[in-house]
DNA sequence: CGCGATTTGTGCACGTGTTCACGAGCGCCT
DNA sequence: AGGCGCTCGTGAACACGTGCACAAATCGCG
């Protein structure tokens, strides 16, 4: 049964995609295509545990530049992003990073470089479906100007809502979904519904042309290839929670016996 | 400079701590310890990546069960969590598992395992720190009970809002953290406060015993190295997708030249 | 101008996580 | 009873991510 679509994890993490092609006769073993990646300009592969952390660096950065740093050690900006500052200076360097050996990054040039590469340059629209409680959470929240989005268009179902105006948007129905989409060209879109309507949401999503959501709702999104899906579920990080507290306790309660 | 307390990574995932000690002088190349890790009831390792699946395939059996399923199948249950069968088994095995062979694993039970496993045969009590947006509707969020959890205090630093009832739960000043963390056996709490506010709550938090902590405020939070510490970002998340976004875009830009 | 202090960039080894592929057990059907 | 198909459990190879440790590069100063 099921074999609904394409049974893409669209977990948090783990993204294949790449290398699809080549499952079976990849006769040749060269492994060195020399050239790696791109042409140029463009970024050779970027790991997918980079990419999720760029972002923290972004941030950090931002509070830098805000104190008046102007450059940056990267011991200082690994502390200040949490990470090894070895790491910090592996994933800098994917992005071609012009770091000043003895010096330090330049803190403006870094939030360039790594907006750049995160597609921050414009500010992207974002569509929000589902104005319940966690939805007008969302829509409330005020940080998103300064990291790179606003909020387009809020959706919801029940007609009871559409009009509401929440945080000076007007709720619309999400039978006009395709048409806010097209003109505003939103390629984002945030589901905050229940989850016994994330997936039909998500298919209507999927056909107006949105590319990428972010699932809030505790279910797993079923979606073609080329649609990426990152899900937050606050249950499941209390759940892991959960365990570490399970363990320590168990732990603590065995006296352990060091040799 | 730096070096406040404890460099701990507290991302979303890896969490070293394991095998902390023995770190040298192993002299007995002996790879077989025979009896691997606890005793007997206890787990032996479980890789952390595993523990942050099992939630989802707590959700999926859960609603399996409802569907009144009774005997699931590997590939049934990684389909509707959404990862790879394989490793659904491998996982599952760390859990001493007990399906059967040419059959599946029994809904109930397995239920029952993983849901002693991360702890959750008590319900936990979680103190939710941050009574804005946010905090609101985290609070009003009602799909707690059903997985383990049930918020059991809320606070604010804001007087204006002490005394406000949200979900049938008073707002309390955070000053009284203390008192009420001790007497309603609190180890997990969410902040869900601005940023600037949330390294000293935390501070508080953790003074009073608190030693999980789930953190919504955009900012690195550090903390003793017994505390576990999970984020979630959701401008992190749009960003990741942002980026995604970018690559497809100039990805299908460029006419690719396949070979 | 040369030298030392400092910090980046990275090769390499290691650990963790994922996937394949296949043996082992279980139930059913004849 | 015996065989057959199905599914779990898992060893082993592979891919990915991490962290050390050091060479390369830059600045500042005498």
């Amino acid at each position: 049964m099921s074999q609904q679509r394409s049974e893409r994890p669209a977990g948090s993490d783990s993204r294949p995609a790449r290398s699809a092609a080549g499952l079976s006769a990849n006769g040749s073993p060269g492994h060195g295509p020399s050239d790696r990646g791109a042409s140029a300009s463009e970024l050779p592969d970027l790991p997918e545990a980079t990419v999720a952390r760029l972002p923290e660096y972004l941030r950090a950065l931002h509070v830098l530049a805000d104190g008046g740093g102007d450059v940056v050690s990267s011991e200082e900006l690994a502390t200040a992003a949490g990470v090894n500052s070895a790491k910090l200076r592996k994933d800098l360097s994917y992005l071609r990073s012009n770091g000043t050996r003895g010096v330090g990054y330049d803190v403006g040039q870094l939030i360039d470089k790594i907006e750049h590469v995160l597609g921050l340059n414009q500010h992207r629209a974002v569509a929000l479906v589902g104005v319940g409680n966690l939805g007008q959470a969302l829509a409330g929240y005020g940080g998103f100007g300064s990291r790179g989005f606003h909020i387009a268009a809020l959706f919801d179902a029940d007609p009871a809502r559409v009009g509401d105006r929440i945080a000076g948007l007007a709720v619309r129905h999400i039978d006009d979904l395709a048409e806010v989409v097209a003109t505003e060209h939103i390629a984002i879109a945030v589901i905050a519904t229940p989850a016994h309507a994330a997936q039909t949401v998500a298919d209507t999503l999927v056909n107006c042309g949105v590319t990428s959501i972010l699932n809030f709702a505790p279910c797993v999104l079923s979606v073609p290839e080329n649609v990426d899906v990152r899900k937050v579920d606050l249950a499941i990080e209390l759940q892991i929670l959960s365990f570490h507290e399970h363990r320590k306790a168990t732990l603590t309660a065995l006296p352990e016996a060091i040799s």
